[in-house]
DNA sequence: TGTACATCAGTGAACGCGCGTTCACTGATGTAC
DNA sequence: TGTACATCAGTGAACGCGCGTTCACTGATGTAC
């Protein structure tokens, strides 16, 4: 069955893509091999054809979900009026379709205390996309009162995962919403051009 | 070797406390039970006559961690000027010695995402006492501009734990103790009696 | 007070199970002649 | 063009291992008489 020079590599980031909503459902050890491949199509045997190793997989994975979600972020942010772009951002993150759906989130509150604990190679890589994901949310900040756009950046990105984070152990109740809010808030009302976001359909930030 | 009657509940309260420590290092999946049992000086085999699952103890050992975080914020706080006190709470935090040290640090940032995977019965403890950490931190705040002290509470207390998981995951270098001082920032800079705290000794800091 | 018995925290072997990884094999298709 | 062989992505059984949990047993000490 051997198959044409593209079949391979296609296989290989099918595999990557569908793990990465899987770890992010289930986190960086809830899951195992065969099911990952069975996600994929194939069975557990073929699996170190496409990886060296569980881990390997766990560090591709983990760096095709940060593309995406700096992806999706620069795209919300080009869709939405310059003094809407980071409200833009901050109300997908904060939303509750996004604490829902960690399988197809941002994988830094799903996983980010889970790779603190990996190797230093996996943290690595970690911190290599991570800073990408700064540099990103840093084109929605300008410079003021001594901090730089760098820095607002990196605090709002911390505030929104660890809103998620406390949003999800807090369910779907009361809490839940009001953590969302309080995160949404203290992001937005520090910004420079702080202004109340256009609504985004549940679509529409289903998918960050 | 029939004990007196609290000698079962000094073990038992052991168990916990060194699981605490443990849990937190390693992750709530990620050290198993003959292990926790070898650290209290016991054998796994006794396990079960001290708690119904491993589970059960997971949520014992959580909820301890979670209490004496809480306690010892109080003690901070206590001991500094009223409007030192938001700051000595939050220099201890976002300090290398709680980055460095998840054993005796909050369990918010070393548990947190994995606890929001678990049973409901579990996340219902775990939001109890998130709540009670709340209300703490809603003491160092007054209402201003539209923001109840709870509110502000829930957001620095999320700009917090986020901001050591990412400080975590970047290990030791440059961009870590970036992320620590953004955070500092960004919660101290929007409190109302924000100065400079007075410096805190890492002993004093390293235990959370 | 002295003695026989009951208790039960803790021990250590054993269980069933799922995991990551290995390996001999398959068979459709590319390649050499 | 036709044929024999090489390739290698994928299969499925098997491996060794560690895990959570169970269980028969131990033996120091409290209790009943």
């Amino acid at each position: 069955m051997r198959y044409s020079k593209e079949h391979k590599l296609e296989t290989h980031a099918r595999i990557v893509k569908k793990a990465s909503v899987r770890l992010r459902e289930k986190g960086a050890h809830g899951i195992g091999v065969a099911d990952l491949m069975k996600d994929a199509g194939l069975t557990h045997g073929g699996f170190y054809a496409h990886f060296d190793s569980r881990e390997a997989l766990v560090i591709e994975a983990f760096g095709y979900a940060m593309d995406r979600s700096t992806d999706r972020w620069r795209q919300l942010a080009g869709e939405a009026a310059p003094q809407d772009r980071l409200a833009a951002i901050v109300e997908a993150y904060l939303s509750p379709q996004h604490r829902d759906n960690p399988g197809h989130g941002c994988a830094v509150p799903a996983l980010g205390a889970e790779i603190a604990r990996e190797s230093p190679k996996t943290r690595k890589a970690f911190a290599a996309k991570l800073d990408q994901m700064i540099a990103m949310m840093a084109e929605q900040f300008t410079a003021e009162a001594g901090k730089s756009a760098r820095q607002q950046a990196m605090a709002a990105l911390a505030t929104m995962m660890g809103t998620l984070v406390l949003a999800r152990v807090a369910g779907s109740g009361e809490l839940s919403e009001e953590l969302l809010s309080a995160g949404r808030e203290a992001v937005l009302t520090r910004a420079p051009a702080a202004k109340k976001p256009a609504a985004r359909t549940a679509k529409s930030v289903a998918r960050i």
